[in-house]
DNA sequence: CACGTTCTGTACTTAGTAGTACATAACAAA
DNA sequence: TTTGTTATGTACTACTAAGTACAGAACGTG
């Protein structure tokens, strides 16, 4: 009953996700998205509102993306040590070389100054909180499998720090070596 | 024999950071810094060059301050773990409650994607190597101390991204408990 | 006191970008 | 085919912010 859409909104968020993971909110303009996706900006903006509005979109999906790999490494039926460790090197490939270059969408967004709106906020909060549940559960649930003295949540959120920092770290390009080591390293606390 | 400067550059290269650290170097307009300085735009110019000239100098100082910091802390008379720990707790109130909004200025540059300016990576590349160089050689020096196959290498860069992980994470404003209890279970891999 | 030099402040230029008005195209239903 | 509705594309506005021209101020020196 009227003209149909001329694009896939999915595929112009997928579009959009990479440009913003590799130039930045603030450095990411429209044209940009615009030139990129072939979708010209009155039709973004009938579709997913302002600028902010479509970066939140983009983000979300950007987080389900890697909560829901996340629970399906997590659910494997395997000790939880070794479930978190093939979560964590799961990781490596975006934690080094070329591809670790543009780091994790939602620590740069995090540690984005400029970006104190507060659905922001809440995504990523909200984002790291899932994570962290997930850790925790897993490490609570098989909790007989460590030490006498292993606490879950303190470790669940150390995970949480190391995964963080090699992201965060991941920009430098490091040696996919180097991190697998600190990987083992720090998998040294699950015991 | 010629007007002098009405200002310390110090001074300003100091209030520029608490701007750019608050906001973000993209979000933050020369006019702010001007505001917050009270020197006007073209003695800006004048002393530190353009807005990404003025960025280097105020993160270099940055870094320096961290570096210098680290020396101290590092080299005092006792054992590397002891030494490790207190600087690692010495960052607690940089990565929790309301001064931890703020983050790291250094891991804030390095997550934003727009600041590809080869100096400015150049800088951070420096400042984390500086800072890693440190702590191995200090787990080297002290390497009687610790558990037979211990490797100081892999430790300290362990050590870099549990830092990072600990300032990116700030955002959040964790509770000051919850980052010394990773710090304190961290510490478990120095033995 | 006059002079040369460097700094300062106002006001401007220029460029880039978020957001939108409006005419038109594409569809479904009658 | 006509009509109502929603999407599209061009072209525009409004605004912000980086960088600068220029006139005048503040010094040391002769």
């Amino acid at each position: 009953m009227a003209r149909p859409r001329s694009f896939d909104p999915d595929d112009v968020l997928e579009i959009a996700r990479q440009v913003f993971w590799q130039k930045g909110f603030q450095a990411t303009s429209l044209d940009e998205i615009t030139a990129a996706s072939g979708v010209a900006k009155p039709s973004l903006y009938a579709a997913f509102g302002d600028k902010n509005a479509l970066f939140l979109k983009v983000l979300d999906r950007y987080h389900d993306g890697i909560l829901g790999w996340a629970e399906r490494t997590l659910a494997q039926p395997v000790p939880a040590r070794e479930a978190i460790r093939r979560w964590l090197t799961g990781f490596i490939p975006y934690c080094s070389g070329e591809k670790g270059q543009r780091g994790c969408l939602s620590i740069n967004s995090a540690t984005d100054g400029s970006l104190d709106q507060a659905d922001l906020r809440k995504s990523i909060e909200r984002y790291n909180r899932r994570l962290e549940e997930l850790l925790r559960a897993r490490l609570r649930a098989d909790r007989a499998q460590f030490r006498k003295g292993f606490d879950p949540d303190v470790t669940a959120h150390t995970i949480m720090v190391v995964h963080a920092g090699l992201l965060a770290l991941a920009h430098q390009r490091p040696d996919s070596k180097q991190v697998k080591a600190v990987i083992d390293q720090v998998m040294g606390l699950l015991a």
